[in-house]
DNA sequence: TTGACACATTCCGATATCGGCATATGATGT
DNA sequence: ACATCATATGCCGATATCGGAATGTGTCAA
């Protein structure tokens, strides 16, 4: 077997930067493939790409306006990503911290 | 060139689901290697490995015990992804979703 | 219709992954 | 020292990625 798909989730999806770079110049409103190009300094190859897969995996939606596609974030694809993080938020707000900092002085880290 | 390597940062580390099982495991506390192959019915050097992976990132430290040897999650290597994702939130717990909708029902939706 | 523009898709070579199996390292106890 | 237990690492084949360059699809305008 191999690595999972980038399509196979969004987990998979965002974990290239380019596609984080993407979202985030999407995050505030439609932009179109050739907006992202400029603005990313990527191929537009590339960019269709990335947003093939993003689109597989349903973290943009799009929207044909003349010759133009506009693209947008569609915010819930990200919950399942954002769930799984929530349990370990405790584990760098709180003072949990300091008690890893204890057992770590007090046994030995390797 | 080719995909980025599962050890180049906590995106590409957690994108496997296997590896985010084992995080899920150690979230409660110290975890031995073979208590996390019995758990997640992983062989050992399937756990072994990914657990490289995860501390090449940071994402888990260890400590030995006799033979064996205990990993706990470092909570902090998380917050990077947290914060990538915080600025989403809105995008799915707000009300943003309706005016979303509103404008793939005025429009069309490819 | 023809041409130009916006975007998507295909083919390619190079690379790094994953699981399986075997083996190496390291600590314990007799 | 030696056998055993607990982990880590190495080698393998199969697979899916990524970027680059070329090409395909679809829309508008004259």
């Amino acid at each position: 077997m191999s690595r999972a798909a980038t399509t196979s989730d969004a987990f998979n999806a965002i974990a290239e930067s380019s596609r984080r770079d993407i979202l985030d110049a999407l995050a505030g409103g439609e932009v179109s493939v050739g907006d992202l190009v400029d603005r990313l300094h990527l191929t537009q190859p590339q960019v269709s790409k990335h947003l093939g897969v993003l689109r597989t995996v349903d973290l943009v939606r799009s929207r044909t306006v003349g010759r133009q596609r506009l693209y947008r974030v569609n915010g819930p694809a990200l919950k399942p990503v954002y769930e799984w993080l929530r349990p370990f938020e405790d584990l760098w707000n709180e003072r949990l911290d300091r008690l890893d900092d204890y057992l770590v002085e007090l046994h030995q880290e390797d």
